[in-house]
DNA sequence: CTTGAGCCTGTAATTAATACAGGGTTTAGC
DNA sequence: GCTAAACCCTGTATTAATTACAGGCTCAAG
């Protein structure tokens, strides 16, 4: 047995192990997201599983669009009793947000690529889709 | 007809008018996304209904996620200042941007929806989206 | 004529990082 | 045992994209 018991992990080896920026791990902890860890008698930052865990956590919830300012409310809430309900509603406004801007990011792919086709003879372009966009 | 025949704004109007924040007026001006506009004898900005079209243009590729240095690049097709090849390329280079955070966004939303689909919601212990975030 | 709204300028604060500068330590090679 | 690279420490500065504020002018209404 006896897989991973209790690795410690630098600084550096905390920001490979998570994927997150080494810098960008210090500034979690000014920000309160990441807590001050215990230090080894050199004064170097010595984090544990459990660190390593949380700091995964923040970077996946990051990636998903969440805010730091979000991310620590759901930290509160992996930290306490976790309130389904507020944590589902944080996803599924966030998911209303993203289908949004998919919605809109598809109509000015339509207006880009229909530009790039009247490009194709030559001319100066006429700005015509663009013009659409800007009237609607 | 004389619908609207060159009318002028000040900064404050063209804000309302554009949806643009006052201050962020200054901010484009700046950075040379928007021009140094005339001014009136007293020294106030006096913007047109073509900076007004410039301006809510900027403001909509903004809130499609373009970066302001992209602004600038869809703001050169606009203009027309490059030849069709630079223009056709430029406008495809964008598209694919486009079609690249479309897919990107589509498996964010996929995966917070298939998490918040997992939830139960209510005040259950465990919560599902919190579960996942936090696996190893 | 005196408020107040609106304009001007330059600078500071905000969010979410990232990048130094100028040091101290540790480890790997010779 | 010694040197040099690699890694850690701190604090501060820079980035992007705004927004806010301080300290003044000016213009329109009562």
């Amino acid at each position: 047995m006896n897989t991973s018991r209790k690795r410690d992990y630098t600084r550096g080896a905390l920001a490979k192990a998570s994927g997150v920026n080494l810098e960008t791990i210090r500034f979690y902890e000014k920000i309160n997201l990441m807590p001050n860890p215990p230090r080894t008698s050199n004064g170097y930052r010595c984090y544990s599983s459990d660190h390593l865990k949380r700091l995964t956590f923040i970077r996946r919830s990051r990636e998903l669009g969440f805010s730091n300012n979000e991310v620590a409310g759901l930290l509160e809430m992996v930290d306490g009793t976790h309130d389904c309900d507020g944590v589902k509603h944080l996803a599924l406004s966030n998911v209303d947000l993203i289908a949004h801007k998919i919605a809109d990011l598809g109509k000015l792919k339509l207006a880009l690529e229909g530009m790039a086709a009247e490009c194709a003879g030559g001319e100066t372009p006429d700005c015509a889709i663009i013009d659409k966009l800007l009237e609607s």
